[in-house]
DNA sequence: GCTAAGTAAAGGGTGGGAGC
DNA sequence: GCTCCCACCCTTTACTTAGC
């Protein structure tokens, strides 16, 4: 069966081509030989009358034609998988189902956490895949192969839909026996004192408070950079040392651990965490009820504490 | 029986490394 | 810098299989 003289499983065939580049991983992906791939090459080539990858060397390159073909072959492939693998209904107390979300270890620890005991309650058959985000979660959304993306909104992907989960600020953290830290610390103490800060990803993203501390045109003394928000206050502990931190999140660790938070002498914004998901999901019972369940549950966050008078140790 | 699409194997182009 | 060898990758060919 052809549809418009075009076999429709080659447009299969030539996602994987233009998103590979290579014949033989092509092939790999779809599970054909590599000669089957080098021959439904061909037959695109013929249908489309354009030669789609060129050979130069050991590397293959797209032609513009195939450069205009690949974004909308992607997105109509992955609405069909959509189409055909969303269940119509979707009922927690029966479901078997696993969601794949990307989110900070920092939403995690505030909100996911709690959520997760409180789905577990109402969906037992439900498992949550939780992936930390990386320089590729844009991608892995576009390519449906996560169901929602929790970040702050700068690092979302455009053209999806998204809605705000909760808001926070920021305050400094110390450890209780800091005798460099007081009751507060001055704007020039902030510069002088040395940090943790916490960067992401291969390509060393910085977290937020730092972009908009370079913003400012000033650089603080970082003197240990981690890889995660929950590393932080075990960095500063012992140490003369001081953090930046989410303030949920470091009221959330001085539950536990002998830490001051203090006041931020600089005037941070509040970040808004949002949630997002594909608009092909849109219509996914499942991921909306996931969505639905994750915002009320930050419905339920305490609202951040007025920024002053904190001294706690 | 015809046709299309698959596999296995062979052939050929290219790039990188080793040796001189 | 040149040559040789090898690995990698794509194309072609011969044959097989499935659907009509």
């Amino acid at each position: 069966m052809k549809f418009e003289k075009l076999d429709l499983n080659l447009l299969v065939a030539l996602d994987a081509l233009l998103t590979e580049r290579n014949v033989s991983v092509a092939a790999e992906r779809v599970h054909l030989s590599q000669s089957a791939m080098s021959g439904a090459l061909n037959r695109l080539r013929e249908f489309f009358k354009d030669e789609l990858l060129i050979n130069i060397g050991r590397r293959m390159v797209l032609t513009p034609r195939a450069e205009s073909l690949a974004e909308p072959v992607a997105e109509m492939l992955l609405q069909v998988k959509t189409m055909i693998t969303t269940p119509p209904e979707f009922d927690p107390t029966t479901s078997d189902r696993r969601f794949s979300v990307i989110a900070s270890d920092y939403v995690a620890d505030v909100l996911l956490a709690g959520a997760l005991r409180h789905i577990h309650a109402v969906a037992p058959g439900v498992s949550i895949e939780m992936l930390l985000p990386d320089d590729t979660l844009t991608e892995r959304l576009e390519r449906g192969e996560i169901d929602l993306l929790i970040n702050l909104e700068p690092y979302l992907a455009p053209f999806h839909p998204r809605e705000v989960l909760f808001e926070d600020d920021f305050v400094l953290v110390a450890w209780a026996e800091n005798d460099l830290v007081g009751d507060a610390v001055s704007f020039d103490q902030f510069f002088e004192l040395t940090h943790v800060a916490v960067q992401h990803g291969r390509n060393r993203h910085p977290a937020f408070e730092q972009w908009f501390l370079e913003r400012f045109g000033r650089t603080r003394r970082v003197e240990v950079f981690s890889p995660s928000f929950s590393l932080v206050p075990q960095l500063v502990l012992g140490t003369r040392r001081i953090a930046t931190m989410h303030r949920r999140h470091a009221e959330h660790y001085a539950r536990f651990l002998p830490l001051r938070l203090l006041s931020s002498p600089l005037d941070i914004p509040m970040v808004r965490e949002m949630v997002q998901w594909h608009k092909f999901k849109r219509r996914d019972p499942g991921v909306q009820w996931l969505q639905r369940t994750l915002r009320d549950h930050a419905a339920t966050l305490s609202q951040p504490a007025p920024a002053a008078s904190m001294g706690k140790g």
